[in-house]
DNA sequence: CGCTGATTGGCACCAGGTATCAGTATGAAC
DNA sequence: GTTCATACTGATACCTGGTGCCAATCAGCG
């Protein structure tokens, strides 16, 4: 029957809730072996808030407006756009895009950025990264604001591959550069998109 | 005072409720002047699940044991891992990761799968993507898992850059080539990481 | 006129809590 | 011993955002 100290069952309540955000009070009752209104005075301590607010703020992390999550269409802020000719994108390094150990933004992010920019100066229906060419110039870490500017090159409607070349800054510091070839349609304008409003 | 058809309303409350899955009843029946009753009534015709069912079912989507989002670690499931030498890795293509009009899955979702894994053979504290050199030689469709093989090929221990080429194949078809210089601290053994449990 | 579908209102109930007050157990301090 | 603080448990009222069900109303149509 020994309880076991507070502390610790503080940090083993921590521990649950975070590898599942979904326990309800009732099923911690269950793995902590203490009564309901203890795992509420813990919460209260550890201030952890119940579950209907943590999954709500799991869905607002996952959802946001802003889209600036790499599911979404274009990654980064639109800030500029002509059609076959160049375009400008913003884009902010948070928490979730760096290294934690670092705070460097990984890779990927960066890329994600520039090539969805690139595909998006493309005027076409279809629009596809056929191969790049990419530099990393120095590290963008966390709370950076990345202005991406793409300049088509060469539009090759006719032949249906594109050049765009793209660079990212941090301030007036080139983070990235990348030559990209972009598969376009070349005037095949599909029309089947009929379903939705 | 003019009802607008039932019809109508349905389609407006579908896509206010697609583009903020947070409100609730109440506030619907301000936006589209019915009694709370209505709104339920059609959110069961509609089959939309009640606010906290919502957010339940998207924090799922954000939570995914299985941590495929591009947020966190590593892209894909990683099979088989030999530091300093090779890997591979499994990523299978889902809705969220292609254009939705033609099924084709978007390039920084393949390239970060490759990005990722070249960073993750890499044995060592810190390991950044410095440049790469890719190829999407065709496209990646919704459902085929593509599986990435890294390998090292000049580990450069000494002089802080390693080459790693990626091949991502679905099935025995290449889709993605890519070469990757990395950027590795070289022996630089930072033992910073007391804070965590 | 009555019928039907759409809409509204009211009430009981539920989960998963908060807030508050009261009671018990246990160990340390005096 | 008594006293006190801390930890824990219990019980109750209340809140939000719903579900389920039944009854009432309202509009349009044949």
């Amino acid at each position: 029957m020994e309880r076991m100290p507070k502390k610790q069952r503080h940090q083993q309540l921590a521990r649950l809730i975070e590898d599942n955000p979904f326990l309800t009070d009732r099923e911690l009752t269950r793995l902590l072996k203490v009564s309901i209104q203890t795992i509420r005075l813990d919460r209260l301590e550890l201030a952890i808030p119940e579950l209907r607010e943590r999954l709500k703020l799991m869905a607002e992390r996952s959802y946001d407006p802003v889209r600036s999550l790499p599911l979404h269409e274009v990654i980064g802020d639109i800030l500029d756009l002509q059609l076959d000719k160049s375009g400008i994108s913003m884009f902010e390094i948070r928490d979730e895009h760096v290294f934690s150990r670092s705070g460097i933004a990984r890779g990927h992010h960066v890329f994600a950025q520039a090539n969805s920019l690139a595909v998006a100066v493309i005027d076409d229906e279809i629009a596809l990264t056929a191969s790049a060419d990419i530099r990393f110039i120095r590290p963008a870490r966390l709370g950076e604001k990345c202005i991406a500017k793409a300049y088509v090159r060469s539009s090759g409607v006719q032949k249906g591959k594109a050049k765009v070349e793209v660079f990212t800054y941090v301030g007036d510091e080139m983070v990235f550069q990348g030559n990209f070839v972009i598969y376009r349609s070349a005037g095949a304008a599909d029309e089947e998109g009929a379903g939705e409003a």
